[in-house]
DNA sequence: TTGTAAGCGTTATCAA
DNA sequence: TTGATAACGCTTACAA
């Protein structure tokens, strides 16, 4: 089982550990009839070469890291998804792990990852109250590391982004032509780049239409749901908003069953646009307007670039790819 | 920054590695005096202990696999959270591994496991048509194993899963009790355990309600989801059944795709049920009635076996935890 | 074409 | 209380 290994080969087969490596390895050194002999008896013993070791000698780990607010939400596991399928092809393995919006996690794990357990990180930064930065620094002077969807811009790195301030501004654009004059923000990832530029395609777009801002008509939201349920209850009573643009899919459920409650009927009475990759958002009643991000493709690609840095060893220090979110119009935002 | 390590300490203070090592571990044998100098320069220097270094000398790697069929699923990121949660409090890694449904790469990851990677495997089955074992017990009898969710019952080992044949005949019990004659399984896990109870609990209460079984009203899912939506749609054209039960969570959406196609009015020309644990079943149109499986609960359920596993090295082979799933009952199946 | 031996960074045994 | 050294399993100069 586990503890077959090279020596034991080598012992059976009256060789040494030397040729019984270079054999599994394919080297052209060693003669076709020994190759055979050993890979015979190798597959025979159900031999596995125990990566550790392997890992120890050639200094890199076949491992990538994955950092992410929380493994149970949509757009992660997207990205995961097109993370893994990338590693697979290179027969790299993921590792897994969760800050729940928790700097000290993120800044724990982070600095462990550096001695050796992984070959790169893919980070997607929570967006905690303390604006710590100093072990994103630290790391990705130390490893390879790529930045993906939240990403503090100020830090030099290989990021991939989608077009947050676009996709926001349209969405505003979009509620103002479907006639709202009241438009309220749900705000979320506001130490990040990320939410920066979410919140400024909402600032800009309001302006740009001559709508005056109103910040009673910011939501900031709060890592509990419950708070963030009363918040939007009381943005609904007490500032009636005829349009919601909410910067994060978790805030979207809410909006939906404060308006239940409060009994304001979307979209005649308000209507909803949600930075979402929910697939159930055309089913939803009434369905759900989305700005939605390519989330799989998001993953893919922050996973190709590091591998990219991993065979090129040379990168544009500041490489940032953009991916396109796109505006799906449905009955939340319907005239 | 990663190049560090015991061998520059001990020189740096004129200590041997070995002194460095057991001043690092907070040995009983060393002088406080000795570890507050180590402590000290280890800290300033930013030292991490190597992690592979430290797998390979100690044979344990503190990392546990997960093997899943999709990440991108609600049930399954939800079970992932939990193990993650359980994994993080014991200071273990999690590897990610998909499978796809793909008994080819579940084998392949499987095996190349056991030599050292993980300690432990969690492994929710695929249901690939090759009903293919080998791999599975191999493993168990190399390292500890916990199947969750989808298992086999014949293997030995220790099983997390919920009670799906009460759950299945409970749903259809609902059907009939909401007016349903002609009730429609949707089958999937076919060749598990998992997939074999749900079918059963089906079929139990047909005949408890004196409901001849008809095999029309079983549509076998693939991995194609056009497919499936075909076989829904011809199923529902052909056969028109009153009542549906899908026994997975994939073939919920296409239902509703496929009902509003062909008009027909939920719950009132049909009525839904389907295992599921999508958050937004109560906001779809109408609401979707759900068997909700415990997902978080699962996954932790099966890292703390795992771990007690390790803990204990002993535990009963064949060690199983029944864990209760809840039929919410919503507008999909009103009367 | 094969073998010897060193070394990856730790830790544990044994000796001092 | 500390040090010398071997060992974990593998790979790779260097030697034969």
């Amino acid at each position: 089982m586990g503890n077959i290994n090279i020596k034991k080969l080598a012992l059976e087969l009256n060789l040494s550990t030397a040729t019984v490596s270079r054999a599994l390895g394919d080297s052209y050194q060693i003669s076709s009839e020994t190759k055979r002999k050993v890979l015979e008896l190798a597959k025979s013993l159900n031999y596995e070469p125990n990566p550790i070791a392997s890992n120890l000698r050639n200094q890199k780990s076949k491992t990538i890291a994955v950092i992410v607010p929380e493994v149970a939400n949509h757009f992660f596991s997207l990205a995961i998804n097109g993370i893994e399928e990338i590693a697979r092809k290179r027969d790299y393995h993921v590792l897994i792990y969760q800050t729940h919006e928790n700097s000290e996690a993120e800044i724990a794990f982070t600095l462990k990852l550096l001695s050796g357990r992984v070959d790169g990180i893919l980070i997607s930064t929570s967006s905690g109250e303390t604006n710590n930065k100093q072990h994103l620094i630290e790391a990705s002077q130390s490893i390879p590391v790529v930045f993906f969807d939240r990403v503090y811009e100020d830090i030099e790195g290989v990021k991939i982004i989608t077009d947050d301030y676009e996709s926001s501004y349209q969405a505003v654009q979009h509620l103002i032509d479907s006639g709202c004059k009241k438009i309220a923000y749900l705000l979320a990832l506001h130490n990040l780049s990320t939410g920066e530029k979410r919140s400024n395609g909402y600032l800009t777009a309001l302006k740009d239409n001559g709508i005056p801002f109103n910040e009673d008509f910011v939501v900031t939201s709060t890592p509990n749901q419950d708070e963030n349920y009363a918040l939007i209850k009381n943005l609904l009573t007490y500032y009636k908003p005829d349009g919601i643009l909410s910067s994060i899919e978790e805030l979207a459920f809410p909006c939906y069953y404060a308006c239940r409650e409060l009994d304001l009927n979307i979209p005649r009475d308000i209507k909803i646009i949600s930075f979402s990759n929910l697939d159930c958002a055309p089913l939803l009643n009434p369905s759900l307007t989305t700005i939605t991000q390519p989330a799989f493709e998001i993953g893919s690609e922050a996973a190709s670039a590091l591998f990219k840095i991993f065979d090129k060893k040379y990168f544009e220090p500041n490489e940032t790819r953009i991916l396109k979110s796109v505006l799906i119009k449905r009955e939340s935002t319907a005239v």
